[in-house]
DNA sequence: GTCTATAGGCTGATAGAC
DNA sequence: GTCTATCAGCCTATAGAC
């Protein structure tokens, strides 16, 4: 029994303030977020806000775990690809930042619940979180049963694909600026777009940084 | 000529603020953040706070530009070391993170300031932020004229190193919390402080995540 | 489900005495 | 440099009609 419609719009107001709130909360984040501003662009009454969601704070929780369950639902599907360990690593680490581009209020809302300690994470949304790790966690043991991945932490592993993922892609509006403002000298070309950082977080996985000496000194 | 106890308290009233203002920011962010909250926990009068800063965002503003020059000097000093360039690098992770560390303010406001698009980052923080690269670049640059490093993007992997060491660090509170509810099971143990994270991240930038296999099938 | 009107608290900022 | 007093605006939330 979803709400369609009673009299007011065709397109569910529900909705419309969900994906309204998802820019706002992005942007400024839970206290600098404005009711009245994300009712204004959602082209609803700010009552209505308090009719589907309670308050604020219930708003946010409410789109944070939204998007939490979609992103692992995604990240999960990766399991399933016939693919080698190091090759669905590669996959994982693409899904990851495809849908952090696709849904855009995800990374930054992430970022800001953690810069506060995830003070306003729910358990479900905790859960969802631990949920990840345990898709890499299942791709680095299957690696490592094959013989193909040597022994490593795979807690400390997935918090750094997580981290390297979460801050390129939250960096890219930084990375325009610091482009146009020509602060980076030399010949550095910057990066953006998912491909790049997937490529090289995969070299990165596969060898390292150095190079591989096949009996080869120097001097 | 700095301002010495006019008439007050023996401690610089200034600086009392900076203090208390780099817990707040970092605790609420720019918006949620109170001026009587600072004013209070400094011990000082909120009318001082405008008198020696002009505005909350100045104030924000000074705090986040101090942040970051002395973390910048902190990263430089890591290239006069006498160390390979790899073990430089491990030098530098180190350093990151025992700097975020010892301010804790320092990540959970760079964090928000990126997730808002770095809106409120002047020019001075934004040279100093590029100031990061040039430091890994330098290193990166030692160890392929050596020929210890291979050919690789300079800027993608200060990006790979700083996403994962800030993450990492603001990660703690949600590790601690993670790890009180019992949300992970198995036999995986959450890793505290800066030092497995140096080692793990070493381990992955000198050789990747995979075996070497010197004349090694699988059959 | 939708809208109007408004309460009521909080908070950034300033004026002005000392 | 320090402090008191106070304003003015914003902004979450609700009551209540339709």
């Amino acid at each position: 029994m979803a709400p369609r419609r009673a009299t007011g719009r065709p397109r569910d107001s529900r909705e419309a303030v969900r994906r309204a709130a998802e820019r706002e909360f992005a942007a400024h984040g839970l206290a600098g977020a404005g009711v009245d501003t994300i009712a204004r662009r959602a082209g609803v009454n700010k009552a209505m806000i308090y009719y589907h969601f309670n308050s604020k704070l219930g708003l946010y929780r409410e789109v944070l775990r939204d998007g939490f369950r979609a992103l692992l639902a995604d990240a999960r599907a990766v399991l399933d690809q016939p693919l080698t360990p190091i090759d669905k690593l590669d996959a994982y680490v693409s899904v990851l930042l495809r849908a952090a581009a696709r849904r855009k209020h995800l990374v930054p809302m992430m970022l800001r619940e953690i810069a506060g300690g995830g003070r306003q994470l729910d358990p479900e949304t905790l859960r969802l979180l631990t949920g990840l790790f345990q898709v890499v966690r299942q791709i680095l043991d299957e690696g490592r049963r094959r013989g193909d991945f040597r022994e490593i932490d795979p807690l400390l592993t997935h918090l750094m694909i997580m981290g390297a993922g979460i801050l390129y892609s939250a960096n890219e509006p930084l990375r325009v600026r610091i482009d146009r403002l020509k602060l980076i000298d030399g010949p550095v070309k910057v990066p953006f777009g998912a491909e790049p950082f997937v490529k090289h977080l995969g070299a990165i996985l596969r060898g390292g940084l150095c190079r591989v000496h096949e009996s080869h000194d120097h001097a």
